[in-house]
DNA sequence: TATTTAACTTAGTACCCTAATT
DNA sequence: AATTAGGGTACTAAGTTAAATA
């Protein structure tokens, strides 16, 4: 692998180490010539630096962006025209970077920027204190807060009816960090907030609900409206400069002050995180820019010049001490190259993996206990795709991964089924029983011996000296290479086998999903079951019943016209769950609806009537038509059970055999949605494509069968791996 | 070497928007 | 035209990992 100079992408390590701390401003004196300029460059665009840097990278251009590069040219001045009617004001055309046409494009190198131009990050809006008239209240009466107070006392007001609300941690957490505030900022009539039992958010929680019902009654226009002054405002957080390219930022605005809402029994949940202040923040930033202002009062933390980093601010929350980062957008050329290198290392994997595999399968049988334990724990991690396990402190929720497994969490089941169930990250739970290799089987009845539930299943094996291991086999390989490997392995196998070449596109479709679920059940993606699947699964129930009972009554018009269709195996069988009783309601549905149906036709032509200054139907016309309808229904209820029946209008038998055969065919594909739906109710899909799935695999499938990608990735997604769209329909992973 | 910290990826969910449905 | 379901995005918490520190 040749060392290239490509701006992006330097050579790593040697370079990199030492400079993780701040850099001062003079070591880059050497390329100060080539970055001066930019202090103007809000304007300047990729323009000047195109001169200056020239060459590399943009050498593909000219041809493809001709009219568009020409367009950006002219620069300065706005055209009259431009924007005019031409494109919406969203369509953002921009020449997009192609880093991914460099030769070595991402390398495995730290990626280390030039010159870095931004505006700082958005502090959202200082905060409006409520109308005086809705007020709290303790112990049944209304309470004057300080706005201090009464911010943090409506941050919990709107989670009332949430079942946060109901937790007793989140609301002692709260309290306890009230209270704090409250010492400095007590109520202004003196009174004394004791317990948590006597305080009533409601009034705040209700003046929330009616707030919210009120932007939500606004007209379109109005809406659009607030959301241009607000795009408007942060309109200059949005983007930066990254080696005087445009490129999106992602999390510009600082997260606003709240309660903490950690995930599963995160003993700090419901702890207060303050507002965050420009003396908290530090930015990062090339080290010739002009130094932007925060967009509140106040002074930066600091600002610093480390181009051997990505986030552009960074700053610590208080109740977790983590640190939280600006960086820029999935779409960057920065996140887009890194992306693309964790795909390019797992398919490393491939050359390696028979390797590994054969060793731990030796040392699942070791006489040391400590790589017997390794190759165990190698062996969930690439069979299971459980994630490294880290430890976790007292005041984190307790989750675990590979090598934080507790015995409490594997259970065996002779002769070789191991019963996992544990919660992983995010509290998820991994509830799984799995056959695993005998040998494996018998090493966790041993690691289990002697110890309590509590005590660490592979308690010689860590994270650290396991990735150790693994980087001794390939450079750069971690745990979290196999989860990567594996599920685009198992997916590009899945598609290569189950596509139906000759399907429609639909079936084509199903069979990617079917691909996708596949993964996210190995990488145990889950989602809560939607509110409304219930619902939406009776909903589909009826409809296949209906489809049925369709078919039950053209079976029946079939035996009327020949005997020989009761011989016929295919038309002779009842449909499964239609009886009498089910024949019953749906006829009585059918009628209902058909009512409804009459009665709303009969209002709007009547509505209609009216508008051409006609007048109107008299009711009796309505009368009549439902009385048909009823009669309809009655001679329904006469064919029930006969086995026979009559259609409105006839129809030659072979026709109805049709009817059948389409009726077959909207059935199955119903069922099947149903099947579908079901099976994928509590499976999350998306984190899968987003994070583990090469995007390539999708981009190839889809050229090859023929499928337009838009169907697979959203816009957000085919902004993200915008490399990834010109793999050919041969690709493989 | 063990522990801590910094930086980055991965994760589920709340909420918004859009398209299907009524 | 209004409602609703479900897809998409924003948000930020919770992981992993390498490097710094003790």
């Amino acid at each position: 692998m040749h060392e290239d100079d490509k701006p992006l992408v330097s050579p790593k390590k040697s370079s990199t180490r030492g400079k993780r701390k701040v850099k001062v401003e003079s070591e880059d004196d050497d390329d100060a010539p080539l970055v001066k300029k930019p202090v103007a460059a809000t304007k300047a665009r990729g323009k000047a630096t195109k001169k200056d840097e020239g060459s590399d990278a943009e050498v593909s251009k000219p041809k493809k962006k001709g009219s568009k590069t020409k367009k950006e040219g002219d620069s300065g001045e706005e055209t009259p025209k431009k924007g005019k009617k031409a494109k919406k004001e969203d369509e953002e055309d921009e020449d997009i970077h192609r880093w991914w046409d460099n030769e070595n494009p991402a390398g495995d190198g730290t990626q280390k920027w030039q010159t870095l131009q931004h505006n700082g990050v958005y502090f959202p809006p200082p905060y409006e204190p409520l109308p005086s008239h809705v007020k709290m209240k303790y112990d049944g009466k209304p309470v004057n807060l300080p706005e201090e107070a009464e911010e943090v006392a409506g941050f919990y007001g709107a989670l009332l009816e949430t079942p946060h609300a109901e937790d007793a941690v989140f609301n002692k957490n709260f309290f306890r960090d009230w209270l704090e505030v409250l010492k400095r900022y007590p109520p202004l009539d003196g009174t004394k907030i004791k317990e948590f039992a006597l305080c009533d958010f409601r009034p705040m929680f209700e003046y929330f609900e009616a707030e919210k019902a009120k932007k939500k009654a606004l007209s379109a226009a109005e809406k659009k409206e607030l959301k241009k002054a607000k795009d408007e405002l942060e309109a200059p957080y949005a983007h930066c400069f990254l080696d005087a390219r445009k490129e999106k930022v992602g999390n510009f605005r600082i997260e606003p002050p709240g309660l903490f809402r950690g995930r599963g029994e995160h003993p700090k949940k419901g702890s207060l995180k303050k507002r965050v202040r420009p003396e908290d923040v530090t930015i990062n930033i090339g080290p010739h820019e002009v130094i932007p202002e925060p967009n509140v009062p106040g002074t930066w933390k600091q600002v610093i010049h480390d181009n051997t980093v990505t986030w552009l601010a960074n700053w610590v929350e208080n109740v977790n001490q983590n640190h939280k980062y600006v960086f820029l957008a999935a779409g960057s050329s920065l996140k887009g190259q890194s992306d693309m290198s964790k795909f390019e290392k797992a398919r490393e994997l491939k050359n390696y993996v028979d390797r590994i595999r054969a060793d731990y399968r030796e040392d699942l049988k070791s006489k040391q206990m400590a790589d017997r334990q390794r190759a165990t724990a190698m062996y969930l991690i690439d069979v299971l795709a459980l994630r490294a396990g880290n430890e976790k402190g007292e005041d984190e929720a307790d989750t675990v991964g590979c090598c934080s497994l507790r015995c409490e969490h594997v259970t065996l089941q002779p002769p070789n089924i191991l019963s996992f169930d544990f919660l992983g990250k995010d509290s998820i739970r991994y509830f799984k029983q799995v056959e695993v290799d005998p040998q494996v089987f018998k090493n966790m009845r041993i690691f289990k011996q002697n110890k309590t539930d509590e005590d660490a299943l592979l308690d010689r094996v860590h994270t650290s000296k396991l990735n150790a291991h693994l980087n001794g086999y390939m450079k750069g390989l971690t745990a979290k290479v196999f989860r990567t490997f594996n599920a685009s392995q198992t997916f590009q196998i899945q598609l290569d086998e189950k596509t139906p070449h000759n399907g429609t596109v639909q079936e084509k479709l199903n069979a990617y999903n079917e691909a996708n679920r596949m993964v996210a059940v190995l990488c145990n993606h889950q989602r809560t079951v939607p509110k409304t699947h219930e619902q939406s699964m009776t909903r589909m129930g009826d409809k296949v019943r209906q489809l049925k009972y369709e078919r039950m009554k053209l079976r029946h018009v079939l035996f009327g016209i020949d005997r020989k269709y009761k011989k016929n195996k295919k038309y002779a069988e009842d449909e499964s769950d239609i009886d009498e009783e089910a024949v019953v309601e749906i006829e009585e549905k059918m009628n209902e609806k058909e009512k409804e149906k009459a009665e709303k036709k009969f209002a709007k032509e009547n509505e209609r009537l009216v508008a051409d200054d006609k007048k109107p139907q008299d009711d009796c016309v309505l009368q009549e038509r439902l009385e048909e309808i009823d009669t309809e229904f009655e001679r329904l209820a006469k064919e029930r059970g006969t086995g026979k029946a009559s259609l409105k209008r006839e129809r030659p038998a072979e026709k109805i055999e049709e009817a059948i055969d389409k009726l077959d065919e909207r059935i199955n594909t119903a069922k099947l949605q149903m099947v579908d739906r079901e099976a994928g109710k509590e499976i999350a899909l998306g984190t899968s494509k987003i994070n583990y799935l090469d995007p390539r695999i999708t981009v190839a499938w889809c050229k090859k069968f023929d499928v337009p990608v838009e169907k697979l990735f959203s816009k957000t997604l085919l902004q993200k791996f915008p490399w990834a769209l010109e793999a050919g329909s041969d690709w493989k992973f």
